[in-house]
DNA sequence: CTGAAAGCGCTTACAG
DNA sequence: CTGAAAGCGCTTACAG
């Protein structure tokens, strides 16, 4: 029914073998290629990855599983990722976990089937702490999320420093009694928060935190309550831009402004915290480099698997708005 | 190197044949049967999907083709898609065009090498014209935007009557001048402007439009353009979120408030569009709808091949909010 | 440069 | 219910 190689063979006089040289790079001459080539474009043959894969040993396919595609962090982690991939010539899987353990074991199951020739992943730190990369047949980038300390390959932001740089900004604004929200499942909100206690305690400040699931829903509820007790902060940080959302929903429905009655920022500079209210003070990622970081260390590791695992380390950026920046 | 199937079926004392049937849903007797799941599990086995496919010729995998990731809309779909996808273990491969149609024949081309089961496609307008189904080897279902009447599967909203109603609820607010800023490339954008035309007409109104490629950069840019010209429209409308996104920034940069001096509404709920200014109105897409009848229609059209062409018509949902309500 | 042959790791008639 | 055998559609040493 579909046509195979051995028809397009048959077509230009020659064998499948010579066929198979001119799709792929074999040293084929200029006649026989281009019989090859008039009768591809004859047939219409399509090869069968399927088959190619299972003969070459050779996926040519990136595993990419991250924790929440509705994040824009991460869509726009894997379109990097995905430019990166196309211009190796190799596909990318796009996997979605919702924080859930899960679903990330069954997607690692599903990478170790699919034979991928290596994987970027945002693990949630059950899970971070829990993988062993010597069980896995393919090399490990875990990105966004570092995992415990020297076991896996990972590209990350310098966390403490740039919650360091919100309190900072805020204390200069004035803000002293300063909450926060902090996700409860991956290790990047771990860092947030040990970077904000530091933070705070130079400062001879008190810390004042919640954990919530991190997205918007449980981030809205818990700020509500939060805003409901007596002696609240005068301002509040978020740990990602879901977070934010949700406790942007919150001051919102409380009939709050920003940054009077509460200053407000945190991470991830999403399309939406320019738009909102007088602009949202937040930390930007910078998440292009750090997809084709990763994309680089994943090669390099392919090449060179005794390596160290090695952790980059790249810097966010302090973008300072009206939410925050009191007269 | 890696665990084969021989090396399971030696390992339990039977045929490979047997540790195929009691992975796949062979009849095996309940002996043999826990011999081979103990002997899966001694060796952490794991099939080689490729060979899977290629020797049972059924990749169980569908496409998803959508032609902006970062648009929260498609994000919603490839979620809902994915859902109803595992439910039917089946996976699912998303791709992303960016409305390039070089782009777009490129992944038609990568799905004809997964031999993927079926199709679910956002496509441009120049493709959506050319696209012939007959020559594919997977039934086809568009999602979004409809193409050549009768030609395709395909489920979309009612584009004419969600336009409809944000022209007479502008009407009934007071505006009069009301202009439309739509995208360029897709045939929803064409409907959109269709029934924006019509529903002005119906009303005596004249219309004034602009066309932009559909992306928050164009169209800030051309609603920049458009606000410095004389006799500007007192409402605007847009085409959809990011079309939208861009609007509100070129309000924003000119200082224009909503809605006393500039109303404003369009297509997408996006989670932004509650939080910018008064509330953006808006249709919201019954976008999980959408992508469960789309998966529906595929698999009726897997088991009925030679079916009409369908359409299948949802409807929007109008929410107003403060951008066009006037006291 | 080219072709005949073997084989990647599975599944599935076929025979028992 | 079970196994031996064939074969999915390619690629790649091997020999020439």
């Amino acid at each position: 029914m579909t046509i195979g190689i051995k028809d397009v063979a048959r077509r230009a006089g020659v064998s499948p073998a010579t066929v198979s040289r001119v799709l792929g790079h074999g040293p084929v001459s200029a006649e026989l290629r281009d019989r090859v080539e008039a009768a591809v474009r004859a047939t219409g043959y399509r090869p069968n990855l399927s088959a190619r894969r299972l003969r070459s040993q050779h996926s040519r396919t990136i595993g990419l599983i991250v924790s929440d595609i509705r994040n824009p962090f991460f869509t726009a982690l894997s379109r990097a990722v995905e430019d990166a991939a196309y211009q190796s010539d190799m596909r990318v899987v796009l996997c979605n976990t919702d924080e859930n353990p899960e679903r990330e074991a069954m997607y690692l199951r599903l990478m170790q089937e699919e034979r991928i020739t290596g994987l970027i992943f945002a693990p949630t730190k059950a899970t971070a702490e829990r993988l062993d990369h010597t069980l896995l047949d393919f090399p490990v980038v875990l990105v966004d999320r570092a995992g415990p300390p020297g076991r896996h390959d990972c590209v990350v932001i310098d966390n403490p420093l740039a919650c360091g740089a919100l309190i900072e900004h805020l204390w200069e604004q004035g803000y002293r009694r300063i909450g926060g929200i902090f996700g409860n499942t991956s290790s990047t909100a771990v860092e947030r928060h040990e970077g904000y206690r530091a933070a705070m305690a130079a400062r001879g400040l008190e810390a004042d935190v919640r954990f919530v699931a991190p997205n918007a829903e449980a981030a809205e509820a818990e700020t509500a309550r939060w805003l409901r007790t007596p002696g609240r902060p005068e301002a509040l940080i978020g740990s990602n831009g879901q977070v934010l959302l949700g406790m942007v929903k919150a001051l919102r429905n409380a009939g709050l402004g920003m940054p009077d009655d509460m200053g407000l920022a945190g991470f991830d500079n999403e399309t939406w915290t320019e738009l909102v209210g007088p602009g949202l003070t937040v930390v930007e990622q910078p998440v292009l480099d750090i997809g084709r970081t990763a994309m680089m260390m994943l090669f390099e590791r392919l090449s060179v698997p005794d390596l160290q695992p090695r952790k980059v380390v790249l810097t966010g950026r302090l973008i300072v708005r009206g939410s925050t920046t009191r007269r």
